[in-house]
DNA sequence: AGCCTGCTTTGATCCTGATCAAGGAAGACG
DNA sequence: CGTCTTCCTTGATCAGGATCAAAGCAGGCT
């Protein structure tokens, strides 16, 4: 069934959305060319696994629209979200061949992918490639370790604080910084995709949700629909440092 | 104070204990000759940082022998460790200017260096220093990953056995396979430490200590000294896939 | 020797978030 | 239209680990 994935036509790289972002961001008209012939489309509906953890992964993909999760089991079923794939972001490992992780499409999703062989190739011959995914990779540490912290150390309101405003940043990112301090985005997550990533039951992220609404921090009708009046007032509970360290 | 380190006398690239495991393991004769020429020792005594989170930082480096942490701490105190530096590891991101973590020594340490903008270059000259610079931060950010799963799904007692584990198989792999289970460690880190890294307090990480002491899962006359009769006894209450899930 | 100081252990109590349980809302589908 | 299913909320109770507190141990120093 996961592999009933419809085909897509060929697209045109220069028209890709995340053709800036992405690992082939780097590339030079010619490498891009080459790397446009090996490529192809997957995509996904909302809820379909892209590949459990333990099978064969005979690719490597981008994300190209949509949203995605990392996520690791226990025997006796305790699970823990890893990562969130958003577009531009990577999956698969040069050099690896089963997969480390659950990935499931939280929302339909569309993937570029390349299958490993070729793409190993390609990144031995073009260093932009190898440059680009280290730089992605070192970013993505980067941000697992900032989630080290989360899981260790926070509590459960400022764990969906945090939640919220990487959220409420991304969307805030694309859309309006105008509007002094107001975000408003929908949840990609449901309540249990929540606590697995944050390492809370659905529960307690139901009820920390609860609170925040009732303290005005943020409103919402639509259940998934989340409006930030003050983003700072969210800020201010995350936990983290308000204000970077610079000089006022 | 932290600066005062002695300087070591220049030492041969080829009598390196970490040759061929650091970021350097890859290269050829000739670019070794480069890197040997622009490389420098800094030792550390135990207890000492090696910089603090925002510092500048223009130096990239390698852990010869000894083992740092790598912490990140909140406002109000709250400290996480994000990372275990070994013998071998590699600190600092070619591009970046300032420390994002804590560094600390926490036995001495020496460390192999290089001014960022040198080694940048010969980054940039030779794929194989960026190749193994990638592999190697693929393998932390799997690391990170299962540190993930630890810090957020993991019972208190799982916690400290997955700990002791690591250990333990570091030893192993350096000493007796042979010995039918039984492994014995000396612990790098204080209570205090361990619970930064576990997420735990310290009065945890002694109390759960002191009940695998008594459950006989492992013996410990000085403080620090371990000793594991049994591995898999061990292994089986970290919470983990105990077989690696192969056909028996 | 005697006193610190840093590290560790152990006890008593508290509290945050988990668990168990029930019910509500909204869309899918016969 | 009614029923199912999925997702979400809320309540009651429990428990694992945090917190507060005290004391033990070992090494270093005077």
């Amino acid at each position: 069934m996961a592999l009933m994935s419809p085909k897509l036509s060929p697209q045109d790289c220069g028209e890709c959305p995340i053709r800036f972002q992405a690992v082939c961001s780097r590339t030079e008209a010619d490498e891009l060319a080459r790397l446009e012939k090996i490529k192809y489309y997957r995509s996904f509906q909302a809820g379909q696994m892209v590949i459990w953890s333990g099978d064969r992964m005979d690719f490597v993909a981008s994300v190209v629209t949509g949203i995605a999760t990392l996520t690791q089991t226990m025997e006796d079923g305790r699970r823990q979200m890893v990562g969130l794939l958003l577009p531009s972001d990577f999956v698969g490992r040069p050099g690896r061949s089963t997969a480390p992780y659950d990935v499931m499409a939280t929302t339909d999703l569309v993937m570029c992918c390349f299958r490993k062989k070729p793409f190993e190739d390609m990144m031995a011959a073009t260093p932009h490639i190898a440059q680009r995914l280290l730089e992605m990779t070192l970013d993505e540490l980067d941000a697992a370790r900032e989630w080290m912290l989360l899981l260790g150390r926070k509590t459960a309101r400022e764990k969906i604080a945090s939640l919220l405003a990487i959220f409420a940043r991304r969307y805030t990112g694309l859309k309006q910084l105008a509007t002094k301090g107001a975000v408003a985005f929908d949840l990609p997550l449901t309540r249990e995709e929540m606590a697995d990533y944050l390492g809370l039951t659905l529960e307690t992220v139901s009820r920390q949700m609860s609170a925040l609404k009732k303290d005005g921090v943020i409103f919402s009708e639509e259940r998934r629909h989340i409006v930030v009046p003050d983003f700072d007032l969210l800020a201010n509970e995350t936990g983290d440092d308000t204000d970077g360290g610079l000089v006022g």
